[in-house]
DNA sequence: AACGATTTAATCGTGCGCGATATAAATGCA
DNA sequence: TGCATTTATATCGCGCACGATTAAATCGTT
């Protein structure tokens, strides 16, 4: 009955979409930002940005590569991307003093107003999501130690 | 014993980034890019042309649409990956005679035979991940249905 | 002090994602 | 038939990600 499958039979298994990781991962962080958006327009802000913005809010000022090391990307990522939110008033970049290597980010006072109206995404995204709490953090959890 | 928060105590826990599914989404997301970028450098492609490769590989010819709706993305990121693959010579693009508004996409013989290349992918991939085949396919699961 | 190695950030080029818009073909319907 | 509407793809601009390179400051060793 079985019968090994030809050359003609492939893709096998292995390579079909529907079981690739990749693309579960790839097509779910595509539909993450697109529900960030809507949201996020409101603030003045792109996803990576709020993502930046978060690593601030928890601690400014810090260096950019203390902000890679949070983000996991590097300075030519971060560099234009804060130049961004410099432009828009929302932090302050300037060159540390004591080690002119370094570039220190700080938040602005229009930077750290901007957290309150970013309090109320958590709670939004939540409800978009339609997921019990706890899978959601069994979930991230997950995530977090993919490829790592 | 315990307080209430004042407003200097914020971000709140909600805002905090460890607790955001959405940033381990995307530096999952990121990582996975990172752990193919090798293995698709030696086959001359990108991550997301890759993807559009699955997909013609299990079925071909398929219009610019159907494509975009296997890989959820519209025909402003299509059209130019497209145009790249066929400029690598894996796929022939022409208008579809029955209906001159659709674009036929079709594998070459060059892009079929990328596929013989492409199978060691899977298999050196789970490797990498080092985690228990079951847990990848229930992530997989999970992640299908997220947010959509 | 000198000088090579290391660290830190910036710059540049390429390829996505996607919103907005454009264009052309097909379809619907009065 | 004629004309508005819908559908399918392409174009354009912006903002990431990231590899490769550059430039400057610091560190370590002698």
């Amino acid at each position: 009955m079985s019968q090994k499958p030809a050359s003609s039979d492939r893709p096998p298994e292995a390579l079909r979409l529907d079981n690739q990781l990749c693309f579960a991962l790839y097509g779910a962080a595509n539909r993450m930002t697109r529900l960030y958006r809507p949201m996020l327009d409101a603030l003045g802000l792109t996803y990576p940005q709020y993502l930046a913005m978060l690593v601030l809010w928890e601690a400014s000022p810090r260096t950019v590569g203390a902000l890679g090391d949070a983000l996991d990307l590097d300075s030519s990522t971060l560099t234009p991307l804060l130049k961004r939110l410099e432009a828009g008033g929302l932090v302050e970049r300037h060159r540390d003093p004591d080690d002119e290597r370094r570039v220190i980010v700080a938040l602005t006072d229009k930077g750290r107003a901007l957290r309150d109206q970013a309090e109320t995404i958590p709670e939004k995204l939540f409800c978009a999501l339609d997921m019990p709490l706890e899978a959601v953090g069994t979930l991230r959890e997950r995530l977090k130690t993919l490829a790592k």
